[in-house]
DNA sequence: TGTCATGATGTAACCGGTTACATTTCAGGT
DNA sequence: ACCTGAAATGTAACCGGTTACATCATGACA
C-alpha cells in the first residue's frame, strides 16, 4: 500500500512537506507543490483515514439507534440524518436496536471505544447505565423525535401534545363526541404527551373522558388491526379513532371495513405522520404530517454543535406540525 | 482518556502483559492477570478501538449503498445486513445514494481509504469508474438484490425472471389475456429480468406481446398511479396488471378506482416484494414474497468469506421466491 | 552444580499520518 | 559583505495499541 513516506521519497522532499502540501497547499511553494501533488498521482496516494482519525481523535462517524429501520418514519429521520451527516463530512453508523437492550448497550459502547464520537437516538429510552461512564466525561448524545424529561441532552421533537390536540379537536369539530384512541406503548413518552393533548382537547369541548377507549398499540398495522376490533366490537363503539401512527391507522381502517362498516361514513379514522403511504389508503389518511427529513437534520447539527464543542448545555428543538385533512374523516351522521 | 500505559502502571506490570491479558488469558499466570483484571476495572479502561484498527488495518466496518432507505424492501434487506453484521463483529456504515453518483463515489472512496473493509451494494450501478483503482487491489464488494451481468463480483438475489413468470402464469390461470405491466426503470437488470418472466409466460401461453402494455414506472407509489392511468385510459384496457413493486401496486389500485372501476372484479392487479402494508392494502396484494431480510444475512455472509480471504471467485447465490395469493386479482370475467 | 527447556514477562519497533520545533534558504536593508 | 527575519523545509516525537524478539525465572535432569 502506497503511503506518505513512499510519495514522500518519490516526490525527493520530506513526508512533512507531503502532509502540507495535501492539509495546508498555501503554506509550501509553488515548486514543492507540483513535485509532490504529481508524486501523489503517480503513486496513486490515498491517506490512510484509519491513521487520520487516530491522530486527531475523531471518527467523524455517527451512531444512530433506530428501533427498527422497516418502520417508514424512522427511515424518514434516518435519511435526513444521512443527508446532514454527509454534508457535514461525517459518516453513520447504522443501529437496528429492535428494542433489544444488549443491542443498544453495545452501540453505545463505540463511542467510549473511540470507534463513533456521538450518538443520535430516535428513542428516548437510556441506554447508558449511569455507573457505564466516568462522570466526567458525558457521552455527546442528542435525542430525535422521542424524548425523556430527564434527558440531560439536547433534543429535537415535535409539539406531541399540541399536534394531537389539534387532530383531537378536527374530530370534535366534526360533530365526534365518542372518540377512540390507539395509543403506542404505555412507558413511552411520546405516547404519554399525545394521549395529553387528547385529554385536553376533550377537556376544552366539555368532554368526560372514557379511559376505556384508549387501547394500546405497537405501531404496527397489525397492532392497529386488533386494536380496532376491540373498540369497534363495544355497543357503546366510538364514532371516530385517533391512531398515534399511520401504520396503526391503516391497520384500523382494515378491521373496521372487515366488520362491514365504512370509513369515514360510520367511523372516522385519524392517524399520525403522514408517510408515504398515508395518501394511498383507501380512503386517504387524515394526519398530522411530521417533518421527518427535518428531525434528523436537525439532530445532526445538534450533534456536532456539542461535538465540536460550541455548544454546553442541553438544547431542545420543536419543530412545527401540520393537520392534512383527507378522505378518512367526515362530520357525524 | 485511560489508556493501556496507565492501566499497566496501576498494575506494576508492562504494556504487553496488559495487551496479552486481554487478548489471550491463558498466556499470562493466573497472579498476573488477576492484577491486571483489578487496574482495568479501575482505571474503566477501554480499549481505543481506533488504535486497534488502525495497527491491525481492519475497521471492521462494511459500506452499505442504498438508493434510498425509504423504500420499505431496502429497508428490510437493511435489517439483514445490520443484524448479520452485529452477530459478526461487524459494523454498518449506511449510505442513502439517492442516486447520485457523486454520492456513490463518495462511499467508494471510503474503502480505498480505509474507513471501511468492503462495500455491500443494494443496486446494481458500477460506482467504481475502472480506472479510480489500482488492479492489483480488487474492491471487496458483493451486490444484493440486483446484479450487473458483467460484476466481477459475489452477489445474491431472486430468479427474478422465474417469479415474474409464476405471477403471470397466475393472472393468465385465471383466464387473463390482456395483461399490462407497470415495470421499473429501463436500465435496471432487474426489470429486464422481470419483462423476460412475463414474456415467458405470455409465449407460453401462446399470447402475443403487446409491448404497448409495457408501462415504465418508478418504483414509488406515484409513479404506479401514473402509470395505471395510463392503461386503464386505453380503450382496449388489459383486465390485470402486474406491477413490479408492490409500492406502485398501491398506487395503481388507488388510480382505478379513482378511474371507477373495481379491483379484483374489473381489473387484476399483482405486485412484487410482499412489503408489510401489502396485507393491509384493499384489496390485500396478490404479491411476490421475497426474502429480503435473508437477502442481507446472505451478501454479509458472503462479503465476510471474501475479507477474510477464504473465498476467491465470484459466486452467485439464488434464493427462493413465493407466490402469496390475496384478494387483488380474480378469475376475469 | 551446571545445562537446558519451558513458560512468563519486558522492551521496543511498528502501523501512517500530524505537527512542534529545529534548521535551512533567501530576500531585503545597512 | 553582513545581519535579520520570514518563509520553506526537515527531523522526530507522538497517538495507543500489537507483537516479534529478548530476557528472566523456574524446575527437571544428568
Amino acid at each position: 500500500m502506497t503511503n506518505i513516506r513512499k510519495v514522500a521519497e518519490l516526490a525527493g522532499v520530506s513526508v512533512a512537506t507531503v502532509s502540507r502540501t495535501l492539509k495546508s497547499p498555501d503554506i509550501v511553494s509553488p515548486r514543492t507543490r507540483d513535485k509532490v501533488l504529481k508524486a501523489v498521482r503517480e503513486a496513486g496516494y490515498k491517506p490512510n483515514l484509519m491513521a487520520v482519525q487516530f491522530r486527531s481523535r475523531r471518527t467523524r462517524n455517527l451512531v444512530v439507534l433506530v428501533p427498527t429501520i422497516a418502520n417508514t418514519f424512522f427511515a424518514r429521520v434516518i435519511s435526513g440524518i444521512q443527508e446532514a451527516a454527509q454534508q457535514q463530512g461525517y459518516s453513520v453508523l447504522l443501529c437496528n436496536t429492535l428494542g433489544r437492550e444488549e443491542s443498544e448497550a453495545t452501540y453505545a459502547k463505540m463511542v467510549t471505544t473511540r470507534q463513533a464520537d456521538g450518538v443520535i437516538q430516535l428513542r428516548a429510552y437510556n441506554p447508558f447505565p449511569a455507573d457505564a461512564f466516568a462522570p466526567d466525561t458525558p457521552l455527546p448524545m442528542v435525542n430525535a423525535c422521542e424524548v425523556l424529561d430527564e434527558a440531560p441532552c439536547s433534543s429535537v421533537k415535535l409539539d406531541n401534545r399540541a399536534a394531537a390536540r389539534a387532530i383531537t379537536e378536527h374530530l370534535i369539530g366534526l360533530g365526534h363526541r365518542r372518540i377512540g384512541m390507539i395509543k403506542g406503548p404505555r412507558r413511552s413518552p411520546l405516547t404519554r404527551d399525545r394521549v395529553a393533548g387528547y385529554c385536553d382537547a376533550l377537556e376544552a369541548a366539555g368532554i368526560a373522558l372514557d379511559e376505556s377507549l384508549l387501547c394500546p398499540g405497537k405501531f404496527t398495522p397489525h397492532s392497529g388491526y386488533e386494536a380496532a376490533g376491540m373498540l369497534v366490537a363495544r355497543d357503546d363503539r366510538p364514532s371516530a379513532i385517533f391512531c398515534e401512527s399511520d401504520e396503526m391507522a391503516i391497520g384500523a381502517i382494515q378491521r373496521i371495513k372487515q366488520e362491514g362498516l365504512r370509513v369515514p361514513d360510520d367511523i372516522s379514522v385519524a392517524g399520525f405522520d403522514d408517510i408515504a403511504f398515508a395518501s394511498f389508503s383507501d380512503p386517504p389518511l387524515t394526519t398530522i404530517a411530521q417533518p421527518a427529513e427535518a428531525f434528523g437534520r436537525e439532530a445532526v447539527a445538534m450533534l456536532i454543535e456539542v461535538l465540536e464543542g460550541r455548544e454546553e448545555g442541553a438544547k431542545q428543538r420543536i419543530l412545527p406540525y401540520e393537520l392534512v385533512i383527507r378522505g378518512s374523516t367526515a362530520v357525524k351522521r
